[in-house]
This record gives C-alpha cells, sequence and structure tokens, in this order.
DNA sequence: TCTGGGGTCCTAGGACCC
DNA sequence: TCTGGGGTCCTAGGACCC
C-alpha cells in the first residue's frame, strides 16, 4: 500500500510576513492579491473575525482598519524564497518529494516505518529553522492526505500532524467531511452531488462507480477511488515542462491607448518567453487577449483574443513581440477603457525538435542568441525587467499597485533586516 | 476609486482523411 | 443511380486547483 504525506503550510503568506516581525506574532493581517485588489492570505486571527478569502481588498478595508489589521501588499519574490527553505528541508529527510504548489509538497512515505513520527518531526524542523507552521496529513492517497491535512489543520490537539492510515478513522473522518471540501470537487460538483442527496464524502464514496462514471466522468471516479484509498494519482517527482505559458496582468488603471497596451503586452511577452527558454522550449501559438472592466456594466465592454499561429516556432522574445503587435492592431478599439491583457503561448516543443519552415529561416544568427542569453542572465542577476525591449515602455503608467509591499527580506541586500544590539 | 495570476485536464464538436 | 462512416487531430470552453 502506498503512503503519501501531504505538507500544507498554514496561511503561508501571511505566515511569511510575520517571520521576520516578531512584533505582529499575535496582530492579525492580511496580504492582498496584485494590484491590491483582493484578500488572498489571512492570519488565523482574521479568519476568525470572518473575512472570507479572496473578498475584494475595498469591500473589507475599513473593517479592516478598524479592527486594526495590518495590511501587506503580496511580496512574490520573499514568499518563493521561504518556500524554497520549505522543500529544503523536506528533502533531507524524505528525499524525492513532489512540490504541488508554493506551499504545499507530497512526499513519499510508503517505506517509511514511522510515518507518523517523521511528520512530527518535519513539523518541528520546519517551524524551528524556517519559521513557518505546517500542517501535515498522511494516508493511503493523495487524495485523503489533503483531508488527513485538514483534520490536522483544524484540530490543534494533533500537534499538526495527522494519520488516517486506519480504515476506521477514515469513515470516521469522512462522514463528516462535507463534499464541498474534497480535492478536485469544485463548485459546479457539489451543486450537482447536493441536489442528489449527497453532502459528504462517506455518502459519495457509497456512490455506484457506474454512476459516478456516467455523471462526472473519469475524473470524479478517480476521486471516489482516492476516497476509498486506492491510490490513482502517483507522485511526479519531476517538474515537468508546461504545456502552456500565460502572463498577464490586471492595470493599476484603465488602459485607453493603442500605445499602451502594446507595451503592456510586449512586458508580457518578454515574461512568458523567458520562461519558455528556461524550459528550453519554443513556442508555435500565441494567443493576445484583453479585457474591460466587467464589473463595470455601464462601459462598454470587449472581452476577446487573438490566435496567432507563428511562421517558425520560436522563443526569441522579438519574433513573439512582432508578431503580438499585428494582434493587438486587431484587437485594441478607441473608446474602450481595458482593465487587463494578457498572453498565452501554447503548442510548446523542445527547442531542439523545431519544424523547419521551409521558406523562412528559423535559426537565429549567432549574434541574436547571444544577445537573448545576455538579457537572460542580467535580469536573473539584476531583477527582472532591468533590460526590456524599448516596445514595452519606460515607466509605463498602467504599472500594478503594490503599496503596502514588505521588503524582500532574504532575497535582496538592500531590503536586509536590521538588529539593533 | 478599488474585484489576482498561473496552471492542468477533460470533453464536445468540427475539420480532415481514407 | 448510388453521396458512408470511422478514426484522428485540433481547438474552444468548462471545471478545477492553489
Amino acid at each position: 500500500m502506498a503512503i503519501y504525506g501531504l505538507v500544507d503550510c498554514n496561511n503561508f503568506y501571511a505566515s511569511c510576513e510575520k517571520i521576520f516581525r516578531p512584533d505582529l506574532a499575535n496582530t492579525p493581517i492580511v496580504v492582498l492579491s496584485n494590484n491590491d485588489g483582493c484578500v488572498v492570505a489571512r492570519s488565523s486571527e482574521v479568519k476568525k473575525l470572518g473575512i472570507p478569502a479572496g473578498i475584494p481588498y475595498f469591500k473589507v478595508k475599513h473593517q479592516l482598519e478598524s479592527i486594526g489589521v495590518k495590511i501587506f501588499s503580496s511580496n512574490y519574490t520573499f514568499y518563493g524564497d521561504i518556500s524554497n527553505r520549505v522543500m529544503s528541508v523536506l528533502r533531507e529527510y524524505t528525499g524525492e518529494i513532489e512540490i504541488y504548489s508554493i506551499d504545499e509538497a507530497f512526499i513519499d512515505l510508503t517505506t517509511t516505518p514511522k510515518p507518523e513520527n517523521l511528520g512530527k518531526l518535519l513539523h518541528s524542523k520546519i517551524s524551528q529553522g524556517v519559521g513557518v507552521p505546517v500542517s501535515i496529513g498522511i494516508a493511503s492517497s493523495k487524495t485523503l492526505a489533503k483531508v488527513a491535512t485538514d483534520v490536522a489543520k483544524k484540530n490543534p490537539q494533533y500537534g499538526g500532524v495527522y494519520s488516517m492510515l486506519d480504515k476506521n478513522s477514515v469513515n470516521n473522518i469522512l462522514k463528516d467531511f462535507p463534499v464541498s471540501k474534497i480535492w478536485g470537487v469544485g463548485p459546479q460538483t457539489t451543486k450537482f452531488l447536493n441536489n442528489h442527496s449527497i453532502f459528504t464524502a462517506l455518502e459519495f464514496i457509497n456512490c455506484e462507480d457506474d454512476w459516478i462514471r456516467k455523471n462526472l466522468k473519469i475524473l470524479g471516479l478517480k476521486t471516489v477511488w482516492e476516497l476509498r484509498g486506492r491510490d490513482c494519482i502517483t507522485m511526479e517527482t519531476s517538474p515537468k515542462n508546461k504545456k502552456s505559458i500565460l502572463s498577464s496582468r490586471s492595470f493599476g488603471q484603465p488602459v485607453t491607448s493603442q500605445k499602451q497596451l502594446q507595451q503592456a503586452i510586449s512586458s508580457y511577452i518578454a515574461i512568458a518567453c523567458k520562461k519558455l527558454r528556461s524550459q528550453k522550449s519554443v513556442a508555435n501559438y500565441l494567443h493576445v487577449f484583453v479585457r474591460t472592466n466587467k464589473h463595470k456594466k455601464h462601459e462598454l465592454q470587449q472581452h476577446s483574443s487573438q490566435l496567432i499561429r507563428l511562421q517558425t516556432a520560436s522563443n526569441y522574445t522579438p519574433d513573439l513581440t512582432k508578431a503580438s503587435q499585428e494582434a493587438v492592431t486587431k484587437l485594441f478599439q478607441p473608446g474602450y477603457k481595458y482593465k487587463k491583457a494578457g498572453v498565452v503561448l501554447t503548442g510548446l516543443h523542445p527547442e531542439n525538435q523545431v519544424q523547419e519552415n521551409l521558406f523562412i529561416p528559423s535559426e537565429k544568427t549567432p549574434k541574436q542568441n547571444k544577445a537573448i542569453a545576455v538579457l537572460d542572465r542580467m535580469n536573473n542577476r539584476f531583477g527582472r525587467n532591468k533590460i526590456t525591449l524599448a516596445s514595452s515602455g519606460i515607466k509605463p503608467k498602467w504599472i500594478m499597485r503594490c503599496e503596502l509591499r514588505s521588503n524582500q527580506y532574504t532575497t535582496n541586500w538592500q531590503e536586509i533586516p536590521n538588529i539593533k544590539i
């Protein structure tokens, strides 16, 4: 039987913000999304106050301020670094891990003699060594490990680690576990199940396989099997190359000119192409999309995209920038206030397997290759966007808001914490 | 005034081929 | 005169995840 552990950092972004701010140890804090748009992380004190996840900041700003909640813009560079530290601890004690998201990792405990003991050890090592609290769930499938982690998180008496390896404990937990909280069951499926009087995970696993397959397809069936303890979703220890790469942002203020829109798109292309080069792939297709603010019903609305097939698959920023200009020309309409735009690269293939176009040479000259390699190195060393194409604009107006960002304590010498002795 | 960003997988349906 | 049908590939869109 397989045994999985899931290690999940509690309130990750909020916990990160507290690491170098012992003065905030018991202060309620929230972290906002890009553009200071939504509340994406809440410390436990804030959760208790009933502030929901994902709520637009402006709706709760007054409430948060009036009760003394400390607000942070998101600081992804910092969270990424803390995440790496957590993952290093896991690797040190468990060998191969599957990094599932910035704040979660699966570990394979199949051959670990006492999984729960290792869980306790990891819990204390991460807490002491990195400074963020984690919850660890142990079970015979990933989906059950997710459930176990939820139990560990909600019940402090287990000390942050909960094992669901024996059958009795599984049924005991599943009978009170709402289907809406199952990994892989979203709002649509919840609605469907509830309409059929299925409310708990236990009721869900007691359904007939045929019925589940017919209505919820193969994914639904896999989820049920996993909840019955059958291991269907195995470990992925080496990160796979992405099949699509997306870069998009909402604008700090509406964009109304074609030039600004083009600048924004150019800068997203630069980000996406850099990711593409780092996985040594080329893209065949480029999607460019633009959106107006759907919440402003009285304004002109546009939600459209252009798909461009590149003449030759490429990861060379100027190629894709040029292609994007054509798309922007088709998409842009005067009089519309654009709120968000982005690019998606698809049809990705390894760069050494490019299908040559008979009429158009795809090989970049050595000079072009060198230039783009230098650009990547400089930007890696000195920070994203230190060197850009002129088409991305300089100090653009549409740049995101992030007025309440904390320091990059661990990744920027200028912002390293000071200690007064 | 103010509503995130980056992914994956699956399915249906059209295009195309033989 | 008779005008098929199955397989495959691709894309758009939906649902879900963090």
